[in-house]
DNA sequence: GCCTGAATCAAACGTATGCTTGAAACGAAC
DNA sequence: GTTCGTTTCAAGCATACGTTTGATTCAGGC
């Protein structure tokens, strides 16, 4: 292997961390699983990266950068501002960044959705700061979307959202529908429809029953 | 330590299961953490359970039979079948089924979730397997009381209700909210009203736009 | 009182982990 | 053509992992 391609060394180490973690999960992909992927030494992940936290974290800031534009675009072209526009504009930017992998669309997708389950608590508030730009923007534009619902009750909606998106993404039984625009069009069309009726429910009355 | 005593030695193994992994993950977790914070030998795992998967398993078992036994009576009990009621017969047994474990209901529900996105694809598989009972029954109902809705668009919605379910209880952020009967109560009514609605909505036209 | 089988124990097994080291290889500048 | 900073390399660091071992401890049957 000859030297001074740095570069292209740390693109091949991050593509090599969404192909194993995306498969394996944080913690069950070992830093030689992803050197030995990606063709390089193990000494490479520390000398460009740090650690192997840092390279977790510069692989999660590779997508999240255009997911945030992506997003931010949408919520501004549109002027109706009602949910169904909204969840859209939450959605679909993570498809189109996952197709921007072409045939390594299901591999990031599925890490994606890893990563933002981390085991650990810090690398997890690192890669929720990587899309806080985008995603406090989508919760103003809720909130004010469906204002007779309250503040706690939203914030079960939006995270319950949020789940949908990334356990939807993560399934491995969407693996093929990820790999086709049409799949990827079918199955967004398919969340959007479910989550943003979720969205604008009526707020729920009393207590909604007892759970003891 | 006194011998002879295998059932409690078992039960405080489990426990400590339910507190550690609902805390550190699967993966993050070490055989060692457990028999520590249950005060028994290292080798009490092996030989009470044979391996760390059979313990995981077996705590998981620990709540499905309660849960699975709850959803079935509550899909009786309700003729009407309309996707409140289903959606409720969903998920109040999940959080009933962590009500029962006292002031370690936090960590019970907790442990709960992230045994169902366990890192081993082959674990995962046997978890699902304790659930299986009720979640084909809840399906079947599912497909009925929404007959309007392609079976490809129903699973996406199913999955998705599933994520919402399994996110809510494991969010540390409702930690404090599970604690309490009322906290349960008022975070599992807006829990049924997302995904309930989400359940309900007409079926998506189109393609529902491109995703390239 | 002794024997048996279940349960617990300290210690060690081999393997894998994240990370570090010092030397070697390389392109660019002078 | 030599020097310099960057990058790559094989080898090794200390630690942690899941699991196994053989000895030890205890309750109950005879």
């Amino acid at each position: 292997m000859v030297a001074a391609d740095a570069t292209d060394t740390k693109e091949r180490i991050l593509d090599a961390v969404e192909d194993l973690v995306g498969e394996c999960g944080c913690d069950g992909t070992s830093v030689r699983m992803i050197t030995d992927a990606a063709g390089v030494n193990v000494a490479a992940v520390n000398y460009h990266f740090g650690s192997k936290e840092e390279l977790l974290v510069a692989a999660a800031d590779r997508i999240s950068t255009a997911m945030n534009e992506a997003r931010v675009r949408m919520l501004k072209e549109t002027e109706a501002r009602h949910a169904p526009e909204i969840t859209r504009a939450m959605i679909e930017p993570a498809f189109v960044a996952m197709s921007k992998a072409g045939d390594r669309a299901t591999a990031r997708a599925r890490f994606g959705a890893m990563i933002c389950a981390a085991p650990s608590e810090a690398l997890q508030e690192r890669i929720h700061e990587c899309f806080r730009q985008s995603s406090d923007l989508i919760w103003e534009d809720l909130r004010r979307a469906v204002p007779n619902v309250s503040e706690e009750e939203m914030t079960s909606r939006y995270r319950g959202a949020l789940a949908v998106m990334i356990n939807a993404v993560a399934d491995i039984r969407n693996a093929d529908a990820m790999r086709t625009a049409e799949g990827r069009g079918l199955l967004l069309g398919h969340l959007v429809t479910f989550v943003a009726n979720g969205f604008a429910a009526p707020p729920t009355e009393g207590g909604g029953g007892d759970a003891s």
